[in-house]
DNA sequence: GATGAATGAGCGTTCATTCAT
DNA sequence: AATGAATGAACGCTCATTCAT
């Protein structure tokens, strides 16, 4: 009977979205697995049912709440791909960050609980659900198909735009220096077009 | 009589010592001032005649190793400097940059300690003792100067620069993911001197 | 199933007789929450599962054994009134006050414990479990009424009169100085006779 | 050399003002020896030169502040006597005690400090310095024998007085309950009186 | 005599984990 | 499957006391 199925994935996400509420009000340190518990309206013991501790909870939303961003972000891409057919694959590639970078700057709580949880090796085998579960490379791959351009070493040249993007967002969002995010957005665009030309064959 | 004084400095350098191999070895977050104490032969109570608890600590320790880091970088800039004067502005930067990349990959246990724990408020806030107290903008301004080029926006520009070097460095040193650390540095330094590019103005 | 209820009933009981025990032998202030759980037989973690602190232990306590001196006390007023009909108000104030002074002098360790901690607002709320809740203005009152006098400032002449036997029974009885409980006695009535004669009206 | 006992006295004057100052300000509990020291600019270690504990200085302070209020209280006595030549024994007792209680209504921290901590045992033996080290005892009978009465068991009588004094007193001043301090006078005094006459023979 | 660095026992409190129900 | 009472190790922190200077 699936009923029981039901209910048990019901109980995950429920204490998912207990911990993340927790997580990111307080930190993951100042939470308890107690709190999670009880915010998630169960019994501390019920807990250990469904994680091993509150790190393998961490580790799960990390993923889901990455997961989320890119699939909004590409959404979003291929709408703007729909209206304006003339966009070029660098604006493609910009089309694309400046989307998660919306999503950070509007939510900056997740963009605190993520940028530090979240390494290349995490990020680089994402998942994104609703397309085919394909990773970001996937994506990077079909849109450099589709520009019929060649790029050497795609990997490293999506890593360190990667990096760059999210170390750089993290202080300006976050701490407002050394300068706001419009300011940034400018000349980390021109930056990253840099890059991609840095990488193109030919 | 300086004897008691010399006594206080060599506790100081015990506890900060005792506490850099244990944060190095476990991580702050495992590491109790229980343990801080006793691995530098005292008693807990001792602890608290130095520091106010282990951030106090951390905070000095990450200050110490960067300040050590370039220190050694701007001296080695200086023989090199000596040596080559053909050397343009741009290579000054990556000759900077090299070395501090090196003295990491040699040292990989200070990049964990330092990378995670440096926002860019701290770090441009570094003074180094052996310069005057100058701080890294200081450095930059003076190699700018001295190669009668002008920019735009240099705190931006020195932002995106170390805040991309340190992301990389970070997953590729610690993780040799997505490349290895030499195959990184030869587009990390393309990227550098297009965004130095970027920023120059006429 | 109501075992569960039971145990956590044993288990508090348990804490307040511990809690007792070590508060009237070595004092509250040198009494630690983890001597008396261990006391109890329980972890120390425990107690926090019952109590916030040790004085939240205290508080009960001192309401807890205040309340069975006045119980008892009012109930041998009940046998005395019962068998000399002809007891006079003053007579039934005596003989209550009498009752809970034997009770103070047979077990001293109370009176240490309560009377530092009884305050006139702790003290004029007690309410006495077996007899419907009522409290000592009520029990008071009762008599006065029974007595067909009138009083003018009630609660101030009982205020009195409590503060008198607590404060000379106190050092009475546990230092036996300056006189013996019996010679106290004595005078002691007699000065609560003088007492509910300047309280009374007409 | 009397310049080294001098100065001792003003280490241990100091001392003692300190800890005045803060067992009223946070309750000797909350505060450690350390501090007092620290707030008589004296280093911890001087501490135990000259007293074992802070409980030392304590009995040293309830006793001090004690005397002081009596000695006080003596003098105006001494004021009125020889301004008002008719007052009787009676009123002379009253004008003692409402000198007192003057003292600790305008002082309520005294009254806390002294209240809670002053047993008959010390009272009793309170040399009051300024008068050849006469007590409490000394002066009551100075005041009997000019009066030409004669009572019975003068301790007792005294001592049911101050204890009935210091116990309403307590309770009215610092939490104003049942009444407030004028109230509470009228009845106290009547009540004085009443027991004074109880033990005053023929 | 005076200092204050050093000690370490002891405190209150938290919390991951277990397990009988 | 779900519970939550019980545990006890470990934590940060305080402070009376000692003692070399």
């Amino acid at each position: 009977m699936g009923k029981i199925e039901e209910k048990k994935r019901q109980k995950k996400e429920a204490l998912l979205a207990s911990a993340f509420q927790l997580f990111t009000e307080k930190g993951i340190d100042n939470t308890s697995i107690s709190e999670i518990a009880k915010n998630a309206n169960m019994a501390k013991g019920t807990f250990y049912l469904y994680f091993k501790d509150k790190y393998a909870i961490q580790d799960c939303l990390v993923a889901y709440e990455a997961n989320r961003i890119f699939e909004k972000a590409h959404i979003q891409l291929n709408n703007e791909l729909f209206q304006k057919v003339s966009d070029s694959f660098e604006d493609a590639i910009i089309c694309l960050v400046d989307c998660v970078i919306e999503q950070l700057n509007e939510n900056p709580v997740i963009l605190r609980f993520i940028a530090k949880n979240l390494s290349w090796g995490i990020f680089s085998n994402i998942r994104i659900s609703d397309l085919d579960n394909q990773n970001c490379m996937d994506i990077f791959d079909e849109l450099i198909q589709k520009s019929k351009k060649k790029f050497r070493q795609k990997e490293l040249m999506v890593f360190m735009i990667v990096e760059l993007v999210n170390a750089t967002c993290y202080n300006v969002i976050l701490n407002h220096s050394p300068v706001g995010i419009e300011d940034l957005k400018k000349d980390l665009y021109a930056a990253i077009r840099s890059i991609l030309e840095q990488f193109e064959l030919q």
